[in-house]
Order: C-alpha cells, then structure tokens, then sequence
DNA sequence: ACGAGAACCTGTTTGC
DNA sequence: TGCAAACAGGTTCTCG
C-alpha cells in the first residue's frame, strides 16, 4: 500500500502509463451506468463544457478506447467523453461504499449507479476533459493533427522516415512532436533512442532507410515492454486496492546522469543535456 | 515556414 | 533548519 502511494507520485502519463489506465478503467467501467457527474473545478488547460454532466448522466460506458495520450469513454449513445491527464492528472477509482475522502485537485467526479467512483485529480490542470460525437472524433482538434500509432500497423520505418525528412531539427525534438508519431513523451523518447542506438542531437531529417527501421523498432519495443510491466502491476494493484495509479519502471537512461551505460563499456556514463527545455539522458558513445 | 523557448500551474526535491 | 531555486510525465502559443 505504501509502495503503490509512493508509485502514484512518480506518475508518468505517456502511452504505456495511459494504456495500462485503459485497461484498468475498462474493467471497472464498461457495462456500468453513469448516475452522476459532479463538476468541481472546470477550468483546466482548456475550460471542459459546462453540459458536460448532462450529456454523460444516465449513459451506459460501452467501451474504453485510446488515442495517442487521450483516454476515450464511448457512451452508449454515441457519445465520447475525452481525458488527458497531462503531467500530473489522475483517475483515481473507488469502491461503492468505500469511497475515498476527498482530496485536493479532484476536479471532476463520476459517480456509477452503484456507487462507485471515478475521480480525476490533476494538480497541476495541464490535462483535459471534453466531450464529442464518436462520428467528429477524427476531425476534433486534438485528433487532427495526430500521427500514426507507434503500435498500430501504419507506423514502420518509411512512414517514420517520410515524417522526418527534410526537418533540421533535433531528433529528440522531432519524435516529441505529436504528429511525427502519437504517444511518445519525454522519458520514451530518451529511451527508445537509446536502443535504437541514435543521437538525440542527431539532425531528425537524417535518419531514413535502416536508421528510421531500427528507430521504428526501437519505438514499439520499447513502448510494447513498458505496457506489459504496467499491465502486470496493474493486477497486482487492482487486487490490493481497488485504485488505479501509475507504476515504476526500470529504464535504462532516462533519469541516470552519471551512472554506467547498460549497453556499452564507455567511460563517461549517461550524459543529461538539455534540448528545447526538456532534460535528455543518452550515452554519448553508443547513440550516435 | 520553422524551430526554440516561454507559458500554463502546483508540488516535490535539491542546494545553499 | 529554512528558504529559494530548480525541476517534473504535456501541449500550445509567441517570437525571431
């Protein structure tokens, strides 16, 4: 129990983390009806409509769906309910009848008919709630401009490639960018780069051919790997507490300046440099 | 048009 | 010990 709690401070909401709070939520929620949701503080990164309550009241959760970082509630008339839980957003579930008290920064409230809650807390309110028809999903503004699935069949190598050529910019930069490829966040990005054996300074433009396969490779090896830990302690922590949260994992560069390389015998250990504000971890001799 | 950096906001960790 | 600065998983806007 203390572990998990202290798990829950180091959230880390990229793909894997919001995958593995899917599935959690889709055990929970899909076939459950929607009695009540409580708006206590609408203003986040972008203000949630205020009919927000009045289209989800009532509605049966068909199915829990992923896009990129946004988790999908597809209500059973067709209507989805949008989360992003930015860089501190979580959805915390509790039992009927054993409801957790509130806490600071429990924005929104959904209440199930047999009591249960689901709650989004987010400190720092980067993330989001918004509602659509599931028809507008592909034309709504956060979806729009989105890039293929790193884990869906439409990333490879040359849709990889085609997407950084010709960019002078960094390529640690280029794979943060939501429409190079939907998912990636700042600690993934260090370490897909990392198996992939290429350079976040590289010049995102020149990697192409057998680079961008291996970087592709790299990509969902790496996000397919972080899925299956989260999904094996999302079992472990369903069964103890009935909440969801995030999970530690054990990366290779990201957060380690200074110690030893895992992939090779270099001298002078993972180097931390920073790229466009945001902290990169790489070994300066195996990424070239 | 593009890329770098700031801004958004709060909490925690680090360093003097 | 206490306080201030630095730093944190994301996205979007502005400026050069």
């Amino acid at each position: 129990m203390l572990d998990q709690r202290s798990a829950d401070r180091t959230a880390m909401p990229e793909l894997p983390e919001v995958e593995t709070v899917r599935r959690g939520l889709a055990l929970r929620l899909e076939g459950r009806r929607v009695r009540r949701l409580r708006l206590n503080r609408p203003d986040l990164r972008i203000p949630m409509p205020a009919d927000l309550p009045e289209r989800v009241e009532g509605r049966r959760v068909d199915r829990l769906g992923r896009r990129a970082k946004y988790i999908l509630l597809h209500l059973e008339d067709g209507g989805v309910v949008i989360a992003h839980l930015g860089m501190s957003g979580r959805l915390v579930l509790s039992d009927a009848g054993n409801a957790a008290p509130p806490e600071p920064h429990d924005h929104v409230v959904f209440t199930l008919e047999d009591g249960t809650e689901l709650r989004f807390n987010d400190a720092r309110r980067f993330g989001v709630l918004d509602y659509a028809d599931e028809k507008d999903l592909e034309r709504h503004k956060f979806f729009m401009h989105l890039g293929p699935e790193p884990l869906g069949n439409a990333f490879n190598g040359p849709a990889l490639a085609a997407q950084l050529e010709g960019k002078a910019t960094p390529l640690k930069a280029a794979l943060l960018d939501q429409r190079v490829v939907a998912g990636l966040g700042n600690i993934y990005v260090s370490e897909s780069l990392f198996y992939a054996g290429l350079s976040p300074r590289r010049q995102a433009g020149t990697v192409a051919g057998p680079r961008a396969e291996r970087l592709a490779q790299a990509i969902r090896d790496v996000l397919e790997r972080a899925i299956a830990a989260g999904g094996s302690s999302l079992r472990d922590y369903v069964q103890a507490s009935g909440e969801l949260g995030y999970f530690q994992h054990q990366w290779a560069v990201y957060g380690k300046e200074g110690e030893r390389c895992p992939g090779c015998d270099c001298r002078q250990g993972i180097k931390r440099i920073v790229q466009s504000g945001r902290s990169t971890f790489y070994c300066g001799k195996r990424q070239r």
